[in-house]
Order: structure tokens, then C-alpha cells, then sequence
DNA sequence: GTGTTTATGTCGAGTCCTCGACAAACTTGG
DNA sequence: CCAAGTTTGTCGAGGACTCGACATAAACAC
């Protein structure tokens, strides 16, 4: 798997770029920014999942967005220095190309390309936001369940999701009790099997079936708005896309 | 009541954005865009609210974020063209200054400032989103009203607000039956009068007592971003801010 | 004023989810 | 193997909100 917004640099932009990224792994659970943290490192994930979170003064942290080799975390950082709004965690394991907020910001001055992806992306951040407060509002558990699944399959390599139950019931803000009962419903019906802290994709196509259409709906922006091949000279600024 | 973002901006580049602004007033209930549109201008709210709604396959609307006067609707195509994620609905009516996409790219082009206050919106409606998300998953409908109400009265003059219970429940996404519930008890409690269509703030300090935590954050948010007066040369590309 | 439309009030059954508590099963470390 | 910790299963009472249906009241058109 490649970066999506690397892929959509031209090659000498990404040649560039290249001597200031560094690969880097990193395991589940880790937190990549706290709240008011200064962003140092834009990190373009190649596979793997970093979740944006959204933190309340009860303690609770749920997801706001999620980030995977369609995207970056940090990429705001390139135009000018920036604070983290909320947590960045690693919800699947990570490998990515990191590279220093300078460098980066060096490349944005000059790489009209660089600034509209960055650009892009952020739309892209902002149209799955909004598309969770509405699904949040309107949607039962069992199909946010779903559709957080497949939004987390589309990123990583293989069907096995490491997870525990209490940890899916804080990403979408409901009681792990919920989240045990709707992750039995979904086995039974041959959606998924799990473990202790373990969930396999068993038939995408049931998961389908059972999530609201917000998975497909920031999907599709994502795809609109992030280019999978190079941008060429003059569609970076001619094209009309969100 | 004036516009943050153009305050914000250096007398000089102000003075050339202003041949091209121009002053309109817009009518409670308009719709500035609809998903997928082209954005032709910006708006910048001198008094009133536009709702960004979130449009769902059922026809339900549900706002994900507000632009009032401290910021402003399609400054993302000041950069390049874009289309409308959501619908852009009047909320309370509104006092604008208007500027065509093609004469704010232009400014956009040569001012760091307005770049960079640009992107320091993006990120505000980001995190306005954001907290949403996690708001609609954990707090109680009397909570959320409360905070929109709150967030409303911040954006205009004086202390009514001309709405219907059931507009207000698409907003929220709840029942209509629920608005009204908890509009009787807020009524009690001193903190609203309303009729027909129409709700007056009595008592603010109800209200807020009465809201979540979210309509604080999200005010907070904007105060880091979105500076009161012009930046000065240096401190557009320095300050560190999220 | 009259009739029509729109907005609000009310009611009740039903559902989804919360919240607390505790048991059972698995995992890990000594 | 045993003990400790963690994850999942289960139960039940209760609350918040849904959903439909209908009554009432205000505003508007003519």
C-alpha cells in the first residue's frame, strides 16, 4: 500500500520530499498528539489507522475523524506552525513516512500541488466530521458499528482488527454493554467473529448492508477530492472539485 | 457588529478586497448552496447566522457547523474552486459582505494574512464539527439546545430568535415532540420565553448553566484562531496558534 | 369574519440505550 | 500452576427519546 497524497505529487515534488522522510512504525495505542500539543511531524500513514479524537472534560474520548493512507495527520502544520485541536492515536498499527513540519513547510512555499492537496484534505477531514454529527444524532449503534469497521478495513492490510470491546464503545461514545450485544447480533449474522480484543472481517458485504450510508458518503468525498494518480501541470488549478 | 475576519485583515489588503465586497441582506431561511454547487462567493456575516447542514439520504438536514460574524462561508474556493460539501442555510437573517470568488482568489494569491486566516477558519469549522461529533453522542438534547441557542445569540443583535420548534429539531436531528418538551422546561426555569416561531433569551446565565461544556470550547476555538484586530507583519507567520 | 395553513401541546406505547453490578472466561506473569 | 489483571457475558431497572396520532391555537389570505 502507498500514500494517497504522496502518489498524488508530481515525481520531482516527491523526490524533494523524499530526503526528509523517514519510515516509521508505530504500535496500537500509541498517541501521536495530546490536546494544545504543538504539531512537529506531518505523517503520511502507508497502512494503518490514527484517529482524531475529541476529548470532554468527563474524560470521554471519542472519534472525530479518522486518518489512513488516504490522508495525513499534520498536514495543516505545513502552511504555518499549528496546535493539535484534539488527540491523534494509533487505532491500527502504523507504518508511515514522517517528516519534519520544516522541511515540509519548505516544500509548501514553493509546491502549489502540495498546498491544494493539503488543501483537499482538510475538506476531506471537515466532510467526515460533519458526517459523523449527523450520524451520531440519527444513527443506531449497530450501524455506526458497521460502518466504522469498513471505514477501518479500507485502511489497513489483512481482515483482523485489534481491538476490545470497551475501547470500540469510547471511539463512538456508547456503553461497552451496547457494543458487546451489537458485536453478537453481527457475528450471527456472519458479519464478523471475535475474540478478546479481536475482531475478524468475516463478509464485508453483510457489514454493508448493516452500516448507514455515512460510510459510503465520506468515502466518495475522499475519493473526489483526493486525486489517485499525479496531479498533472494543469489540473491542480483548473479543476473544479470540492 | 463587524466582521471579524476582514478586521483582522491589514488596512492596505482590506482596502483592496473592498471594491469588490458588496452589501447584502438575506432573508431567514434562504439557502446560500446546496451540496455540490459551485461556490461563487464568500460570505461575510456582519450580523446573522448561515448553518452548514449535513444532508442525508432520508432529507433529513442536520447543522454540523456555524459561520456568524466571527468568520465567514466559502473562504475554502479563495484558494481554488471548489463545491459545496453541504447546504448553506440563512439561520438569522443576515447582513453580509459578499465578494466573488475570482477577485478573493486574486487577494488570495498575494496576502499571507488572508491565507493564513483562511486556514485558521478551516481549522475552527474543524473543530465546531468535531465537537459536535462527540456532543450529539453524549449529551442530552436539553444540553444541545441550549449550546445552539447560546451560539445563535453570540451572532446576532439583540435577544430573539426567529425560529420554529420544529425547524430547531431538524437542526438538532431530534423528535419535534422532544424541542417542545424541553422548551417548556426551559421556560420554566426562566431562561427562554417563546411564541409562535420565536424564541426570546431572558436569562443567559440559565443557559449556560443549562448547556454543555461544548458551546465553551467551541467559542474558545475561534478566540485562539481568529485574532480581534489586524495582525501585524510578523506575527502572521510566527505566532504559534492551533 | 371565515376558512386554511402552520405551529404548538399532549398523550402513550414502544425502543434503544444507559448504568450499575456481578459472573465468567481468557491472558499474563511470577 | 496459581494469582492477578483484563476482557467479555449477562441481567435488570430505568431513562431519554422516538413515533404516530390527534387536539388546540395562532397567523394568514381573502
Amino acid at each position: 500500500m502507498q500514500n494517497r497524497l504522496l502518489a498524488a505529487l508530481p515525481a520531482d515534488e516527491l523526490a524533494r520530499l523524499s530526503p526528509h522522510l523517514s519510515a516509521v512504525e508505530l504500535e496500537r495505542g500509541r498517541t501521536i498528539c495530546e490536546p494544545g500539543d504543538r504539531i512537529e511531524h506531518a505523517y503520511f500513514p502507508l497502512t494503518g489507522v490514527i484517529s482524531l479524537m475529541t476529548l470532554m472534560e468527563s474524560g470521554a474520548a471519542i472519534e472525530s475523524a479518522m486518518i489512513g493512507p488516504e490522508g495525513a495527520f499534520g498536514l495543516a502544520a505545513a502552511a504555518a506552525p499549528r496546535l493539535s485541536q484534539g488527540r491523534a492515536l494509533v487505532q491500527a498499527p502504523l507504518r508511515a513516512l514522517r517528516i519534519g513540519v520544516v522541511p515540509l513547510h519548505d516544500l509548501w512555499l514553493e509546491s502549489p500541488f502540495l498546498r491544494e492537496l493539503a488543501d483537499r484534505h482538510g475538506e476531506g477531514l471537515y466532510a467526515h466530521a460533519a458526517q459523523s454529527v449527523a450520524c451520531n444524532a440519527l444513527h443506531s449503534v449497530e450501524e455506526r458499528f458497521c460502518r466504522w469497521l469498513l471505514a477501518c478495513h479500507d485502511r489497513i492490510n489483512g481482515d483482523t482488527l485489534a481491538l476490545t470491546q470497551e475501547f470500540l464503545a469510547d471511539m463512538l461514545g456508547v456503553q461497552r454493554t451496547t457494543v458487546t450485544a451489537v458485536a453478537r447480533s453481527l457475528q450471527e449474522k456472519g458479519a464478523i467473529r471475535y475474540r478478546r480484543g479481536q475482531v475478524d472481517i468475516i463478509d464485508r458485504a453483510v457489514l454493508e448492508a448493516c452500516a448507514c450510508e455515512c460510510y459510503g458518503v465520506v468515502r466518495r468525498a475522499y475519493d473526489r477530492l483526493i486525486p489517485t494518480e499525479p496531479l498533472g501541470r494543469l489540473r491542480a488549478e483548473t479543476e473544479v472539485l470540492p
